[in-house]
DNA sequence: AAGTGGTCTAGACCACCGA
DNA sequence: CGGTGGTCTAGACCACTTC
C-alpha cells in the first residue's frame, strides 16, 4: 500500500480529490489489483490520516465515474465497464427484442452476435488515426478486419487499430481464436483493460465494398466510429464499424 | 414551506432519499418558485428535524439529476436544462464549425438555425403518441408543423404534439409569433417547464414527403423522436423530426 | 458583517456478507 | 461471528457573495 500523498500539492485541492486522483492512479498502474477487493474504508482512513467521510467521498467519485463498485458486507472492487451507453449494440437485423431485465449484460456485442477476424496485419496507419492513438510517425499498428455476425447474417464490417507496442501479445494468437468479445481477449494476451470509450455516429451511403454486408451501392450505412481508453486515459483502440443503417436505432436520455 | 413527511412511509427508505423525492415534488408542482433561491440547507434541516449532512446528501442528488444548481454565498436555485446531449443540435448543412468555447450555449438549436411554424391544428393524435402522452381517447392535441431553416436552407422538418388542456394558451399566438426556440415559448404562454427529455433516432429513406428538404427519394433520412418530460415526469410534448442524413454525426461518451 | 454553500472531522448505529 | 459498506449525527472551520 504505498501512499505517495505529496503533502505540499494540498494548496487548494480538497482532500477527496486527491485521493480520488491517487486511487485511480492505483488502479491504472496496476498496485490495486482486480481480482480481489480494495483495501477497506477504515483501513484506508487510518493508513492515509483522514477521516472515513472524505475516504468515502473519495471512492464514491470513482464509483460515480464506473471505475469502482461496491457491495456491502463483501468490499469495493474496480468493474470492466459495461458501456450500456453504446451505439454499438444497435446494430440489429431483426426488431428489437426488448428483453429489459438481465442483470450481466454483455459488453461489445448482442447477445447472439459474433465476431470473426478476417485479416490481420502490421503497418503504419493513417495518419489520422495515429494521431488519435498518439503514436509516434514511425510507430506501427496492427490492424485486424472483422466481421460480426448476427443471427446468421453479416451485419458488422470492422476495421480495428491497436498500438503495435501494447498489443504485439496478439500477433501469437491463430485468428480462428480471436473470437467473440475483443476486450477480455486484450486483457488475457496484452493485459490492456478497457476503462472508457467515445463513440461517434455518421450516415454515409453503401460504396461498393458494402458488398459483404448484402448491400445494394447507395443504401444508408451507419459508421461508429469508437476510440477506446485505459485507466490513465490514453487511447488504445481505435475502431471503424459500418452497418446497415436500416433498422438502426438508438436512444438517448437528455437533460 | 409546507412538509408533508409522511413519518409512516420511512420504513426502508433512507431519509436523503425521501428527502430528494420531497423537494422534487416542491419544484415540479411550484412550491418552490424558479426565480428565488430555495430555503439553505441550515433551514432545512432544522424545520425538518435532520442533520444538516442528510439535507446535503438529498439536494446533491438533485443536482446530479440536474434539477438544482448550487451557487457558494448565493445560494441553491432550480435550473433550466441544457440538453448539452441531445442529438437535436447534430444536425448540419455545413461542415461542423467546432466553436468550441462558447460558455451559455442555446439549448434547442444551433448558432444559425431559426425555426418557423407553417401549421397549427387541434387533432385527435394518432394512437401510438395518445399512449405515450399519457391522454385519454377522447382528449385532443395541439398539433404543429415546423420547418427549421439552417444558414439559409431547410434543414428540418418537425411534427410536434402538445395535450390540449395544457397548451391551450399557444392557440392565441399568432403563429409567426411561434419562431425561434419553443421550450421558453411554452413556459411564457401556458407555464409549462421541461424538465428532461428521451430521444430516438432512427434511419429511414427519403419519401416525396421530404421534398421540402431538398431531398430526392431514397436518400438517406436521420428521423429523431423526443419525448420531453415536465419535472414532475409526466410527458408534455412529443416531437418528430427528419433531416438530412448526410453530415449528421453524434458523439457519445461511454463507460 | 451576515449569510450562503464547501470541506472535514469523529463518532454512532445499522444491514449485509462470508466463514 | 467479525468485517464490510450504508446511513446519520453534531459540530467545526473555511470560501465566497451580497449588503
Amino acid at each position: 500500500m504505498k501512499i505517495t500523498m505529496s503533502s505540499s500539492t494540498d494548496s487548494r485541492v480538497p482532500i477527496y480529490q486527491q485521493l480520488r486522483d491517487q486511487f485511480a492512479k492505483n488502479i491504472s498502474e496496476g498496485r490495486w489489483k482486480t481480482t480481489e477487493p480494495i483495501p477497506p474504508e477504515t483501513e484506508l482512513a487510518r493508513t492515509l490520516k483522514v477521516s472515513l467521510g472524505t475516504v468515502r467521498k473519495g471512492i464514491q467519485m470513482l464509483v460515480d465515474d464506473g471505475l469502482l463498485i461496491r457491495y456491502r458486507g463483501r468490499g469495493t472492487f474496480i468493474t470492466r465497464p459495461a458501456f450500456r451507453d453504446s451505439m454499438y449494440r444497435s446494430f440489429r437485423r431483426s426488431p428489437r427484442s426488448e428483453q429489459g431485465s438481465a442483470e450481466g449484460y454483455e459488453p461489445d456485442e448482442g447477445q447472439t452476435t459474433s465476431g470473426r477476424v478476417i485479416d490481420r496485419k502490421v503497418t503504419l496507419p493513417p495518419e489520422q488515426i495515429r494521431d488519435i492513438l498518439r503514436l509516434r510517425a514511425d510507430q506501427e499498428a496492427i490492424q485486424l478486419v472483422r466481421i460480426s455476425v448476427s443471427e446468421g447474417m453479416p451485419a458488422l464490417f470492422e476495421t480495428i487499430w491497436l498500438p503495435f507496442d501494447r498489443f504485439e501479445g496478439l500477433l501469437e494468437y491463430d485468428l480462428a481464436d480471436i473470437v467473440g468479445l475483443l476486450y477480455p481477449i486484450y486483457e488475457q494476451c496484452c493485459g490492456q483493460l478497457i476503462a472508457s470509450a467515445s463513440e461517434t455516429l455518421m450516415i454515409d451511403v453503401a460504396t461498393s465494398e458494402d458488398a459483404e454486408l448484402g448491400l445494394k451501392v447507395g443504401d444508408p450505412v451507419v459508421e461508429l466510429i469508437r476510440v477506446a481508453y485505459d485507466y490513465a486515459n490514453e487511447p488504445i483502440e481505435y475502431r471503424r464499424s459500418r452497418g446497415a443503417a436500416q433498422g438502426f436505432s438508438y436512444k438517448v436520455e437528455i437533460r
